[in-house]
DNA sequence: CACGGGGTCGCAAACGTTTGCGGTTTCTGG
DNA sequence: CCAGAAACCGCAAACGTTTGCGACCCCGTG
């Protein structure tokens, strides 16, 4: 009925359960003889002993549990990540301890105090505001933090996200080799550090390829409403454009359901590419061309860092850049008018206006 | 640096540590001085006092914790689940440990042993088999368990479950009321619980219905690939029909493939349905018409189920059943040919086979 | 005034580990 | 064969709680 503890082990294989201690722990294991060791780990088989984990974590203060912080794990961005988090971690003894924000302040500081008093030996950070206080004092007090996917904009926090600027060049340039010239560009909140990037990216991108930058309008969320909303806005202010680049799935998917709505048909009036490449969109029609992330190892490579910093909490903070990849599908062509003389690139925004 | 303890709120408070505990403890309050209680509750703010779990766990052999067992997060399914079982189980205290066995019980097995060892209080499963010796002896253990969404044949352990049956005859009855009478099934793994509910209600709705029920493949996996190679079964052997209920969204999603592929166009040649709404189904095109669950409801219920297992043990093991709705949108319509002549269909049989 | 009974709270033993310290044995070399 | 060192392992104290037991005080009752 009750499992077995090291002194049962111990009483069985005839020593004292601090040799048992030892000769189970591969670390310790040279401190004692050889044949007691094997005795013991016989011992220990045949009682089909489990170490007590929470015993272990009072003695040592390590809970071999570290806090995962996701805004939703609805979003279908995440699954793949705390997959790559979950397996990794897993796999070195710890334990994830998943908690979801829904970009709530409060509730987001309730999760993270109820996750210190179990303990964790580290954070996991996918909610990252430019501006966190909560975040930046968490590692102030050097408790081990890493951030994924969007970064800080003060402290140098290590974190791991992936190339976001080199996938709005790729977006760009695949757009420009079709054709487009007024691109045209949904830029997600300026809070977030994927959306300042990307954002910025777009602005060099579009420089380097010799092209008006100014087609943009901003949201606030990255929600498919905001993404349908901010579709309309385009239109109403920069008719005329043959692409819009979304600053992600999700605001893409919104530009779908303006256009739906308002008889505009994707690709063959206006291209749109999107950003994440979630699960999915490969089904939605036209398919969505988009640029990949790799999210498993997003996941994977930040569950490796936070486990290196829990070991060495002061190595120096490094971060990685993961590469990405443009994936493209049907939602991109040609523009619809010859690309040259400007007057047909009007009538073609007025006709989507309408 | 290091959290105050008990001791310090103790000293602060000039009480004994066992004391502190009484007093911070609600259910044991009473057993102190009014005054004395405020007094500590004083001090343990001031030094912002947080109990340690870990050493709390130690003591009462509970952790405050149970495992989550999934198949894959990945699946656009279970992240609202999780969502359910997650903020009932944070609202009481608990925290959820999340693993995903992608379907090996070899892995399984690893898992589970590992969640042992971290002392987890209870177990959810999503995993279940019909035949599934791990759980059953878990629960034989005298382990809480709650099954959700899929239930074991053999001891009744408490389970949370969608009225599977239920949302077949919705389904069935909205492609009757369309004018369908060749209706065909694609049918999910046996092994499964849900698998073999919903093909028994396939079976007994068209018997009902006056149809013929006979039109079935079935598959070894919910996957989209199976549900693409099972519709080719489909054209190949039953020529003529004219919509097809899938198992699931998964299969659902693997018939479009297949219409793709061949040029079948859905709705108007071929209505399809699906099972469980998935996140994003409303996105495809045409968007599926499919039978609702209520994700996040299951979760919670289970997530009380457990609770309330874990906390009286022995409670006879009730189960609840939680009602769907259909959700119909694009992929259903009428069929294409007048529905009496039997050649007619036959002949879109065979364009559909072409 | 004695006695008894709540009401409070301190005491100390656990829970299952890990680990520094030191005691005993075994080995090595001279 | 001995000294010293190394190897091995037992001892016991912790880690931060919870909780049964009992000491003590205070008050009411007879």
């Amino acid at each position: 009925m009750t499992m077995p503890t090291l002194r049962d082990v111990a009483a069985r294989a005839g020593v004292h359960p601090g040799t048992v201690s030892r000769a189970l722990n591969p670390e310790t294991r040279g401190l004692v003889k050889g044949q007691t060791a094997l005795r013991v780990l016989k011992a220990a088989e045949d009682l089909g002993y489990q170490p007590n984990h929470i015993a272990r974590g009072l003695k040592t203060n390590r809970s071999m549990s570290v806090g995962v912080v996701i805004p939703d794990l609805t979003n279908p961005l995440f699954p793949p990540i705390v997959r790559g988090i979950e397996d990794v971690l897993m796999s070195e003894g710890y334990s994830p301890l998943l908690v979801n924000t829904d970009n709530n302040d409060e509730r987001e500081a309730q999760l993270v105090a109820s996750l210190r008093t179990r303990q964790v030996d580290g954070f996991l950070f996918a909610t990252a505001r430019l501006k966190h206080a909560l975040i930046s004092d968490l590692a102030a007090q050097g408790v081990p933090v890493v951030l994924v996917n969007r970064r800080l904009d003060s402290p140098a926090l290590p974190t791991v996200t992936a190339d976001d600027a080199h996938g709005v060049v790729l977006a760009l340039r695949h757009l420009a080799e079709l054709g487009h010239e007024r691109i045209a560009y949904i830029a997600g909140p300026q809070w977030t550090s994927t959306g300042q990037v990307r954002l910025r990216a777009f602005r060099m991108g579009m420089a380097d390829l010799g092209l008006d930058a100014s087609l943009i309008v901003e949201t606030t969320m990255w929600s498919e409403e905001q993404g349908e909303e901010a579709f309309g806005r385009l239109v109403e202010r920069f008719p005329g454009f043959t692409a819009v680049l979304a600053g992600n799935d999700l605001l893409a998917l919104g530009c779908y359901d303006y256009m739906n709505g308002h008889g505009i048909v994707c690709p063959s009036q206006v291209s749109v590419v999107g950003f994440n490449n979630m699960p999915l969109v490969d089904k939605v029609r036209p398919a969505l061309t988009t640029v990949a992330l790799p999210h498993y190892q997003i996941g994977a490579e930040a569950a490796r860092m936070i486990l290196e910093r829990i070991r060495a909490a002061q190595a120096p903070p490094k971060s990685v850049l993961l590469p990405v990849s443009l994936v493209v599908r049907n939602s991109t062509a040609r523009p619809p008018a010859p690309s040259r003389p400007a007057r047909r690139r009007v009538r073609t925004v007025k006709s989507v206006g309408a």
